[in-house]
DNA sequence: CGCGTATATTCCGTTGACGGTATACATAAC
DNA sequence: GTTATGTATACCGTCAACGGAATATACGCG
């Protein structure tokens, strides 16, 4: 389990990232707040830790969680060619709305083959999906 | 499998995914590119196809294999709230070490190109267990 | 038709991730 | 010291992903 992609396969793990990027959390807090087993808990973050994509400070008896989120910057990084190829994707399906546009009963229509590259922008990112 | 989460954790599948951005291949030239059995590639490919991430089409014997590349997108919306989070630390580190010794690199004082990281990683393509 | 190529599927064994439970360890409070 | 709280680890069972090999299916050609 070295690997970025395969420790945030994991559901839980990306709960538990979610809720530290607000601020750091204890073991205890992030049990109640994801309603699973404080031993699971721990569980995760020893491998969120050994990835070195959290870390963690002794507060008491407490321990501290907080974020160290450069490492996933190898999924954004890996995840870079693909954006403006979905980019281009989303101008095709723009254009074919458009030209089917106002027809109430949709007729069986096959895709092209070759799509068409130059991607137009205006389309600013944090679109949902 | 539903999980693009999970798809994507597995490193020959994300390097037939980045084989196929250059442009649709057939199976057996990802077979030859990858250098993994025939059969590993059929696999790969069809888990790839029920997750939505390529299609296919038929080109006589051949399959002819491509991208769609929309349900990516859920890993970069997920990614989302921690990129300002990792800006933010790289700046503190900067803002740190400038404090600490100003001397031993020729930083500038400025923090002015900021926009400029990100290529220091040499992560990519390739894809080993 | 049979034959060759290209790809998909099935069977099978291994291995390791995940979850559960119990227990060990650490620090604080008394 | 003992007890209480908070967290980590050990042990164990299950289950499914992965890889290998053999076989099945699809298509083209002579």
């Amino acid at each position: 389990m070295q690997s970025v992609f395969e420790v945030i396969a994991e559901p839980n793990r990306r709960a538990i990232l979610s809720l530290l990027v607000a601020s750091e959390q204890s073991v205890g807090e992030l049990e109640r707040e994801l309603g699973i087993p404080q031993p699971m808990v721990s569980k995760h973050l020893r491998v969120l830790r050994d990835a070195g994509i959290v870390e963690s400070t002794v507060d008491a008896q407490r321990r501290m969680y907080r974020l160290t989120p450069e490492r996933l910057q190898e999924v954004d990084d890996w995840l870079a060619p693909f954006r403006a190829f979905w980019l281009a994707h989303v101008d095709a399906l723009e254009r074919h709305l458009d030209r089917m546009h106002g027809t109430a009963a949709p007729a069986k229509k096959k895709k092209s083959t070759n799509k068409a590259r130059g991607a137009k922008r205006g389309r600013g990112k944090g679109a949902k999906k």
